[in-house]
DNA sequence: TTGAAAGCGTTACCAT
DNA sequence: ATGGTAACGCTTTCAA
């Protein structure tokens, strides 16, 4: 492998001239500047990660921490994931992937030995464990989520209060006004994955703000667990005209149910659903929903990571306005 | 941060000494070792990363290639992925995340700059063009599916052609004689993934040998797609008593249309899923299937690259025996 | 605009 | 069983 060494004498200038042709970081003349790009591609010549790692302190990549467990939301994780690295390859940074489980220590580990310039964690939870480590550490960290106490590390997440009160204002604006929450699983309420809180935070506001009847029940995943939440509803609530559906996994069988039931969507009963786009849209009808922007909260947690690397300020916290997308799952109450 | 140095100062012992307490790479006395350890401890010392991989040529890194595209197969992706980082940290190594869209260039480039000590490819197609790049690399590969010339590179992925003979197997053992293959949708054989036409091959074999009378179908995504899917199997094949689905999203859609259309499952006709285990549970029916089992392949793909690491011998071609889980979607053809 | 040379923190070879 | 000390390949300060 030619090193820096052999480029500077097959182009007849020294190391450091070379270095800096590679980094830009002091002016060249163009003539000295071709000699030696002639000289790198002759030679086939690529930098040496942990020699500039060395001498730099800088390695040009960032930790990913992904929830290991097959949750609820594996392709949400993924889309997320290969927006992270799309955004980080535009800044010349590569991806470290970690994942949950490994907890504390995977985070020293790659932030101690130097491995990382900075940690992008997902999946945070209310009281996380990690994020004292994180304060810790000399790498900056950007979460995504929001927890308890987010002092002193950035947060970028999708804003899901406004989410919720986005929601309840659309279907409010068709006239309806018995409307019930098919939230997360208990577990996800229990583990404080903080979105989940905001989401119910924002649907009680708007609730009362507009003087709807509403209620919340979460549910438990498989289809008895959406039978039973629906039963529930129907008891609690008799006559609900919507439903508000944060929960991916219980789509599907929700809509099953629904349909097997006899109430049509959206004659009997309208549903907006609180997920990613693609899934919204592969569902028997299209949802009226409001997208979970994965691709944009990955890319945005690599550009404050960016900023938080280059010394630049940044807001502490970051939430995304929802988007509510109609399409074909939300009509007025029937009379 | 402390260096090996200020570890070696403390401990009252040189520098090369602390490096081979970590390494184990040659015998130190229990005395010595304690007081090095100590030390470590004490000082919080961590071995900066990429000294080590200046020093020793070896980064602990694995390169993991994943699709970016989000085609058909999300969860199954993401399951590997947590399966080979899981699998790589039992080997003390790290992995560093690459998307398919990067290409050739992705491969060369943290190769070629010493990020990596091995690399694994999954989603490869059968004249694949990474594989002659990768040939040229100088870090081994390993490769998930099996291209048309894998010479030079080690490949691992499931039998799929093992996993049609065994499909069909059981179910002519249940008595089923006009069998159909709900296959993967055209763009997947377009795109030349090997998985496909293996199991197509096994299909067609197995098929002939027990006298069958079979017809394949690939299957395009959504529900129209799987309308006409079903729609030309019955004109092609009338009276079929069983369905083998490779398609993961044809699954659901599927499993509803024959719903709405009278046809139970298994009472009317039995159907045999290729697809992860949960997959299989979380449909409306346990679906008796060949669980794909991304987490074996994903261990096994780091073994191999740890095998080609130390220079221990591997086979070139491993492919692991499917499994057939009988669950409740198989029940003998109506009389 | 360019060069020389001192690190950066380990490893591994050569000694003892 | 342990120590000394060249590398490893690059960046960056100091000089010119």
């Amino acid at each position: 492998m030619a090193t820096i060494n052999d480029v500077a004498r097959a182009a007849g200038v020294s190391p450091s001239t070379v270095s800096y042709v590679l980094s830009g970081r002091r002016p060249i003349s163009a003539q000295t500047r071709e000699r030696v790009q002639a000289a790198i591609a002759e030679l086939g010549f690529h930098p040496h990660a942990g020699a500039r790692a060395l001498a730099s302190s800088r390695t040009n990549v960032l930790a990913l921490v992904v929830p290991l467990r097959v949750d609820v939301n594996v392709p949400v994780i993924m889309q997320f994931a290969t927006a992270v690295v799309t955004a980080a390859r535009t800044h010349n940074h590569d991806v470290l992937l970690l994942t949950k489980d490994e907890g504390t220590a995977g985070l020293e580990r790659v932030a101690h030995s130097t491995m990382v310039d900075a940690l992008i964690v997902m999946d945070v939870e209310k009281d996380d464990l990690r994020i004292p480590a994180l304060r810790r550490l000399k790498q900056p960290s950007v979460l995504i989520g929001l927890p308890a106490d987010p002092d002193g590390i950035v947060c970028v997440d999708l804003d899901f209060a406004a989410a919720a009160r986005e929601t309840l204002r659309h279907l409010a604006g068709h006239g309806h006004r018995r409307i019930a929450l098919v939230g997360p699983s208990p577990a996800v309420y229990r583990r404080g994955t903080s979105y989940a809180e905001r989401f119910l935070a924002g649907f009680a506001e708007e609730s009362a703000e507009l003087g709807l009847e509403t209620m919340t029940h979460p549910c438990e995943p498989g289809h008895d667990g959406v039978r039973t939440c629906l039963a529930d509803i129907d008891a609690e609530l008799p006559g609900v005209t919507a439903l508000v559906v944060h929960n991916e996994e219980a789509l599907r069988p929700l809509l099953d149910q629904l349909r097997t039931a006899g109430r049509r969507v959206p004659a009997d009963v309208s549903v907006v659903a609180v997920c990613p786009r693609d899934v919204a849209l592969a569902m028997p009808i299209p949802l009226t929903s409001v997208d979970i922007p994965s691709h944009d909260v990955g890319g945005l947690a690599v550009e404050t990571a960016m900023k938080l690397l280059d010394g630049r300020s940044t807001e502490q916290i970051r939430l995304l306005p929802p988007t509510l997308v109609e399409r074909e799952s939300c009509a007025p109450p029937r009379e």
